[in-house]
DNA sequence: TTAGGGTTAG
């Protein structure tokens, strides 16, 4: 028997390294290899990188780029761990900056550098780049390679270059499905669910993977009973095929639906539901307003020991709030190891809804002070914070700073809260300039809250102007109609009433009830606008 | 190595 270098024990450092569970311990890691001259050696320092290709966030990524500027001799597998880490990233732009610094430096590039280099420019579009690094592959001396030309195909279509996409397909020396479902899953992308669809049926081969990729196409163009059909008759299904329907039916609306296909996930035992599945099952509970079923997945997430993400606390605090336990949702905020942007808005906006302002803003101080950064979301959220509460000053300064501060430029919807704060408080004048500063075809919304103000406040005059304005704007909408018509009838004026219903009718618009749902001791009621409860 | 499923606003 003979004792090979392999079965030496390993530095304590490296076996640290390849544990490490944050970008700090990770810095602690190469602060020791730096003090013991390790960081120059390549196969230390390619177990910090290691890390980074695990966990692309740009802060990490960025700082393994510094450790591998830093060895003496990278090899090819330093160069592509970084690549790689930078197209896994949410800033994949800069992995052909290290593509680029390998082709300088003494390391020749091989297929998966490219893979890896290509794999960046399908996240980011760069299409242009794409076919540079396609031009250097094919002078390189490298074989083809079905990987590089898979990803290859995904760059030309995720850029919208399907022909070009198509021609690589069919010029590969050899397919597989991952050729054909590079192609199909940009469609996909761009929601062309007929061209999906035609690939999908000309396709030479499919996997599980393409037949999700059909649910979610049908799914997110909104045709779930496409989507059911793809569904049941996929010869075989895993976690991701009922994720896919159960969001399909939750995104497009269909609530109850969404719960029934979880309900058959679970009792068909097939597949373990996880985060995914959590989060759709969760913004369902929420819309239908079911308090019960949302209590029980979060029992089960605790059971289960199921990771709290941030996408996860968001959707707990999203159904607690819209449920009605504010308490509840508040707890589960404070108990949340990770936030995003996300669960930070969700708390914010349920706190806003039941009327409680003054703690939704202590909420964005809080998260400004924690360092996250608000979106256009966040605004919004906060603006409706100081709309319930009638606080004018705070949300004057709010709107006028989320531009010049928080780089957030306000869109119509944030005009839109604005307007509703004025107009409730009846500052007139302040809202109709803001109207004006909003381009004409997006102006309707905020019209229909300006009249709406006008009509609490009797101003009659100024209403039926608002009303005619958005009559010219959008004649083909309900709203202006409705509004004018309400007018008249809280006036007596009975005949113009008739004239204007006279007129809907001649341009065949037809006003919908209003509905909403809420859930009493276990079950689920339904209302439409102007009626009692239907299942009692 | 390449292709797949998630939340928050109004």
């Amino acid at each position: 028997m003979t004792t090979s270098c392999c079965s030496s024990t390993p530095l304590p450092i490296l076996t640290f390294t390849e544990r490490a569970k944050s970008l700090s311990e990770i810095q602690q890691a190469h602060a020791f290899m730096l003090k013991t001259g390790l960081s120059r050696d390549t196969f230390s320092a390619s177990k910090l990188i290691a890390y980074a290709v695990a966990n692309p966030e740009p802060k990490t990524v960025s700082y393994a780029h510094s450790i591998l500027n830093r060895i003496d001799t990278p090899n090819v597998f330093t160069h592509n761990s970084l690549i790689r880490a930078y197209a896994n990233s949410s800033t994949p732009e800069i992995a052909l900056t290290a593509f680029r610094e390998m082709l300088l430096g003494p390391v020749a590039p091989d297929k998966y550098s490219f893979t890896f280099a290509l794999k960046a420019c399908a996240a980011f579009r760069g299409v242009e780049e794409g076919r540079q690094i396609h031009g250097l592959f094919l002078k390189s001396n490298l074989d083809s390679d079905v990987f590089v030309e898979n990803t290859l195909v995904n760059v030309y279509a995720r850029s919208g270059w399907f022909e070009v996409a198509r021609k690589v397909l069919d010029e590969m020396p050899e397919r597989d499905v991952v050729s054909w479902n590079s192609l199909l899953s940009a469609f996909v992308e761009k929601g062309l669910v007929e061209e999906a669809r035609k690939l999908f049926d000309e396709m030479e081969e499919r996997n599980v993977e393409s037949w999700n990729f059909m649910v979610s196409c049908y799914a997110a163009a909104g045709l779930v009973e496409g989507a059911r059909e793809c569904f049941d008759e996929m010869p075989v299904k895993d976690l991701v095929s009922w994720n896919a329907m159960v969001s399909g039916y939750a995104r497009a609306g269909c609530y109850g639906e969404a719960l029934e296909v979880f309900n058959e996930m679970l009792k068909s035992c097939a597949e373990e539901p996880d985060g995914f599945t959590f989060v759709s099952v969760l913004s369902a509970c929420a819309n239908l307003g079911s308090l019960s079923q949302g209590e029980w997945v979060r029992v089960y997430i605790d059971k289960h020991g199921v990771e709290i993400d941030g996408f996860l606390a968001t959707a707990l605090v999203d159904m607690y709030s819209k449920c009605g336990r504010i308490d509840k949702a508040v707890e589960v905020f404070r108990g949340a190891s990770k936030k995003d942007v996300s669960t930070w808005n969700s708390m914010i906006t349920g706190l806003s809804v039941h009327g409680l302002g003054n703690d939704a803003l202590e909420i964005f101080s809080e998260m400004v002070y924690e360092g996250f950064k608000p979106n256009s979301v966040t605004f919004i959220a906060v603006l409706s914070a100081c709309n319930h509460v009638g606080l004018l000053d705070q949300a004057r300064k709010l709107f006028e700073t989320m531009g010049s501060v928080y780089g957030v430029e306000p869109s119509i919807e944030h005009y839109g809260c604005m307007v509703d704060l004025l107009g409730r408080l009846g500052r007139f004048e302040e809202a109709e300039e803001l109207v004006n500063k909003v381009p004409p075809d997006e102006a309707s919304v905020l019209l229909e809250s300006l009249l709406g103000a006008c009509k609490r406040f009797g101003r009659t005059e100024q209403a039926e102007s608002l009303a005619n304005r958005l009559l010219e704007l959008s004649p083909g909408e309900t709203s202006g109609y409705v509004q004018m018509s309400n007018l008249y009838a809280s006036n007596g004026r009975w005949d113009e009433v008739t004239e204007v219903r006279r007129k809907m009718r001649a341009e065949r618009v037809n006003k919908k009830p209003g509905c909403s749902m809420i859930e009493v001791d276990g079950v689920v009621h339904e209302f439409l606008a102007g009626e009692g409860l239907i299942n009692d």
